[in-house]
DNA sequence: TTGTACGCGTTATCAA
DNA sequence: TTGATAACGCGTACAA
């Protein structure tokens, strides 16, 4: 039961009559070594059941294989998803991943980064906080010349590699898809933060409605925190400025949500009098009803493209390659909820 | 831009004409110091901007202040809850949490274990997979003196910490809430597998019905793999058989949405002629119309406890504490799909 | 192809 | 209270 001493490199060389040198190049597959002694280690090493130790490893090469990950919420299903496809990557290539989570503080995001240098972390993927402006804690990251990938939420300070998906393309067919079920009053919900993604999703918003020569409402436009009761309060205020409309565009499936609870209550249907699409693609979106077409952004794929960017730019380093932005096509999930048209 | 050469402890010695073994007490808060040099010491590593290298700090110390987190799927709302109170936890202490996901698989979970052994991890906190007979790894992981946490999917075949909902509690409660809404025909969705969890649901299914005098009908007892699609086809075969029923129980959201979704579609009102229960307390069920009742079962307490009983575990090590199992106490959550009576 | 020798940064032990 | 020294386990110039 007790703490049984772990076999090391020593004790395989002591076994061996060689040195731990030729041990730790033999495992190491260095190609200075004869075969035959190669096959001893090996077979010694199996047979002593060793196992390396990274620590004493990543004190001496640097190199600790450990991936540091900040995200604002863990169990939010998006930021889930996309520490899933991190994982699944890094743990392929025997990485490992260290979460933290920033709840859009700036405080925790600064202690979280400064807790994955000291922890010596070979890089970080982030997400930065919804509020944060200051971005010294990422340049230290960078100014020590370890990788750093920013994904959804980045920010143009920083030179480093980025994964987003294309928010502007994503509401572009969100906002088409209700042109052209044949919807021409078109609300959105949206908000009214500097973060660029809302802003990209406001923008294709009004370039589709431009396509299809309908003249923009500034009384269709709402701006709020998007969660359920955000939507709540917007259709309700729709309905009662009487200001006409025939779908909703919501940059989230939350504040969409809450549009459809409302205009529920107040005996619409859905899509016939309002046609509904949210953002996101959360996992409760197929389980309304009727079931709301919304968004894809493909949460798992990001962290595998992250993940990808992270190595390379791992392996890259000295090199000073340049920074690679990297943009996700989303999809528009179609269900009921906007479906008019029967097809 | 360069890797600026880190300070150690060795530069804030030279600095101060002292040792190392001085600076480095001065850091610990070892007592054996004046309050001179340590003021001094610390003084100095704020001006060098000393950064602690924690990596040979565990070297040396053999602790690494890392937590080795195993689930079944990060991406679930219920396991990334876990992950987030045990890193609220975690993080508070100073120490870090590596995530790992088996997908229910061994080989995954051997693998992630040994990674974690490797990592030099101080522990272990995990959820054993679904069809996980063989629990060598985790064996082993006690052999060496690591504190080893289980949670929620737990086994007997392992003499240490553990936390656990009552299960039989949850099942009660909402079994009894059905029957105190004057259901008498409930039935029940469960699953064959020979996980405990699901065998106490059922326990106390029966139980409620046992106290309020309802004879079990096994005619009303379902088995599948409780998702959405078993769901459905259980109360297929229910209308289909013409089995009366009034109520269902069903032992996972999932397949309680499924059976919504059917009930709807054959025109049966919610609560009205059938009432309906959940378990798990997933997202996506206070969505849904109508919302459904479900039992909590607190996921990001559970994290907390289990961080508690891990840390708890590390502190006592060597003194060979019994195993403590705790058992939260899970809460019935009551929404309309089960309010047949307005209160 | 293998061995020698040293260092990575910290901490534990012993001595002063 | 502080210093000197060694050691944690591994990797890598350099030498042989």
């Amino acid at each position: 039961m007790e703490n049984t001493k772990k076999t090391t490199i020593h004790d395989i060389a002591e076994k061996l009559n060689v040195t731990a040198s030729t041990v730790s190049r033999a495992l190491k597959g260095n190609p200075r070594i004869s075969d035959s002694t190669k096959k001893a280690v090996l077979k010694t090493a199996r047979e002593l059941n060793y196992e390396p130790n990274h620590i004493a490893s990543a004190l001496r090469s640097g190199r600790t294989q450990l991936i540091g990950m900040l995200v604002p919420t863990i169990n939010r299903s998006f930021f889930s998803s996309i520490i899933r496809g991190v994982e699944e990557v890094a743990n392929s290539l025997d990485y490992r991943v260290i979460v933290s989570q920033s709840n859009e503080v700036l405080d925790n995001e600064e202690n979280a980064v400064k807790a994955f240098l000291n922890a010596r972390v070979d890089g970080i993927i982030a997400s930065i906080g919804k509020n944060t402006q200051q971005f010294d804690h990422y340049k230290q990251v960078l100014e020590r010349g370890l990788p750093l990938i920013l994904f959804d939420r980045t920010t143009p300070h920083l030179q480093t590699g980025q994964v987003v998906i294309d928010d502007y393309q994503g509401a572009y067919l969100a906002t088409t898809h209700l042109l052209e079920q044949g919807c021409r009053k078109i609300a959105h919900f949206t908000t009214e933060r500097k973060i660029d993604i809302y802003k990209e999703r406001y923008r294709g918003y009004l370039n589709a409605l431009q396509d299809y020569q309908v003249k923009p409402n500034e009384a269709l436009v709402f701006s709020g925190n998007l969660q359920l009761e955000d939507g709540r309060a917007h259709t309700k205020a729709l309905l009662r400025k009487g200001e006409a409309f025939d779908g909703i565009f919501s940059a989230s499936d939350y504040a969409a949500m809450g549009a459809m609870q409302v205009l529920k209550e107040n005996g619409l249907k859905i899509p016939e009098d309002v046609a509904l699409v949210g953002f996101l693609n959360e996992p409760f979106t197929s389980f309304t009803d009727p079931p709301l077409t919304t968004v894809n952004q493909f949460p798992i794929e990001m962290g595998h493209t992250a993940a990808n960017l992270f190595f390379h730019a791992l392996n890259a380093e000295k090199k000073k390659i340049v920074p690679k932005k990297t943009v996700i096509q989303p999809e528009l999930i179609i269900r009921a909820s906007s479906l008019k048209k029967k097809p």
